[in-house]
DNA sequence: GCGGTTTATGTTATCGATAACAACGCCTGT
DNA sequence: ACAGGCGTTGTTATCGATAACATAAACCGC
């Protein structure tokens, strides 16, 4: 920086305010030191701008799988949102498992981002500890915790399951299953099954037809492997509930390996409004918890936190929408 | 740290030594400062080390679209290889856009990486410039470009596709369509596109059964959009390669709304050996890429140029391998 | 027991940008 | 003509960790 001071015949302070956008430099004087620093290779150094300003341009998101277009969904909403402010976003993957999430806060602490994005409102007790020690505005997303850490922006899983369950006992079904959601790492899931059990029971229905299909991320080799499992064990069950849609498609081949007709004997339901769901034959009625809105409403809400527009911590409900399609007509 | 240091009773740098897990701090003092820090919830400040030290512990990685299972694996093979090491992916997505990417890099070099991947071998004039002055180490994958900006991990898109027209070729097919990679921005999918041109010719074929899908990403409804144009257009067709699975998938849907047999009429093949292509009923002919192992073997590329055992820019060729399902039988 | 080496710790200056403050020129209104 | 204000530029000290060097203690073989 120093050396396009130089050239440019201009002081280091100049050039600095030069390359932030909103900064006092007249236009010619920004052009011509601008033109200087390409010419010369000058990059500007974050780090140190960083340190000196105690600014980090960076928000911090924690998922538990990148390989997941729902959460791919609420990563594309956030980074389109903060982009415009220059916020880069640092991803990480906890793998569902809370205690490399721990690993992960710790890491994206140290780099001080301005805000701090985590998938889900389950947590390790230190990981709790640090978020809220760090001072760093937290946003708990995909879930509506009872305790949050700061903001919440999610919706209730169970709740949107319960809307399933009643769209099929209105059909006049009864012998309804649920896939997946089985192991504690996956707190949506668990709380998927959660809420279909509650459901059932409401109904005064027996929530007795629960398929394992063990840890996440659920695949739809896996669904369709609990699916053969439930068609082996309790023939007579007349829809199933899946965890995703993911698994819900792999249930789906497995009826269509076996000729058993969906929805004619069985109907079939999943979680997420995955492009799957819409395509496949028959498009498989889900549930769209609008991933990608949790992401843009997620980086509207930072930006607010940090313009001092919201002072209080946030709780924002997203209401799932129930889609019926083909594959539970 | 300086807090801390008072607290343990030793020096500032004798405390940074000890969040060093090489330094030589004794090791009962070590835990000592460790258990001082945790206790007055010192957060080790990564932006200062890196001024100082001059290293970034980022590697700063683009994609087109993290939305893709293909990408998220490499992403995946990547990030579990370096994290050994503490090094911090940067991640970004262009969306299959060189004006975007060109942005991403610019910025990611002022984080100064230290190591930079970029999918794909084409960009802006400014951006490969940007690159090759920057004097970080560049990994170009997915790719396998003429003139490398630096070290290549890649595959020929256009020898992948040339052995699915040898195998529908060797089953007697002839009247073989491509459907999508009719866009610039995918220079995968176009050399994909160019690779079935090319093939087709060899065997004395007509390459005229061209499909646009549009640009990417390709959905799985724009496959099947485009299958129903190609039905409509040119009936006889008895192969179809599609430039992803997930178009692929989208034209078997088709294909089973219209009562088309696949294979019976029309054989099918994606591209990428997504999980899609192997569930689906039929399963899907399809290449894969391994793109997995692509993001591992980066991983350990970027750690043998670190730690100075690679000095010369490597050209590493994935070969992909052809996978035939019941698709194209 | 003594030079020589290793191990463990401390001291000082520094990475590169910028916050905070100062100052200068220019305009405006009275 | 002059106070006051704004827009633009410069000066100085600083963000928090650590490289490089210095030093003290421990170890070791002959």
């Amino acid at each position: 920086m120093a050396d396009v001071a130089r050239v440019a015949g201009v002081s280091p302070m100049t050039v600095s305010r030069a390359f932030k956008l909103d900064a006092s430099v007249s236009a010619a004087r920004r052009e011509a030191i601008l033109a200087v620093a390409e010419e010369l290779g000058y990059v500007f150094d974050s780090t140190a701008s960083n340190l000196r300003s105690q600014k980090s341009d960076f928000v911090a998101v924690t998922v538990p799988s990148i390989n997941n277009a729902n959460f791919a969904d609420t990563v594309r909403g956030l980074t389109d949102g903060l982009k415009a402010r220059g916020l880069q976003i640092l991803l990480g993957s906890t793998d569902y498992d809370m205690a490399e999430e721990e690993r992960l806060v710790e890491q994206f602490l140290r780099r001080r981002p301005e805000a701090i994005v985590i998938t889900g409102g389950k947590h390790s007790d230190r990981c709790r500890r640090l978020l809220e020690a760090s001072g760093v505005p937290v946003v708990e997303t995909w879930d509506l915790p009872e305790a949050p850490i700061g903001h919440v922006i999610g919706f209730s899983n169970a709740a949107a399951v319960r809307g399933m369950v009643d769209h099929f006992v209105a059909k006049g079904l009864t012998r309804i299953a649920f896939l997946g959601g089985d192991v504690g790492q996956d707190t949506r899931g668990a709380d998927r099954r959660l809420g279909f059990i509650a459901a059932m029971h409401a109904h005064g229905l027996a929530a007795d037809r629960l398929i394992a299909a063990g840890p996440p991320p659920i695949s739809m080799r896996e669904g369709a492997d609990a699916m053969a499992r439930l068609l082996a064990t309790m023939p007579d069950t007349e829809a199933v509930i899946c965890v995703s849609d993911l698994s819900a498609f792999g249930a789906l081949t497995e009826c269509q390996r076996r000729g058993v007709a969906v929805p004619g004997r069985i109907s079939l339901a999943g979680f997420g409004d995955y492009e799957i769901g819409a395509v496949s034959v028959p498009a498989l009625s889900t549930i769209n918890p609008f991933p990608r809105q949790i992401g843009a409403r997620t980086a509207a809400l930072i930006l607010d936190v940090l313009d001092g527009r919201q002072t209080t911590p946030a709780r924002i409900e997203i209401v799932p929408n129930l889609l019926i399609r083909e594959s539970s007509v």
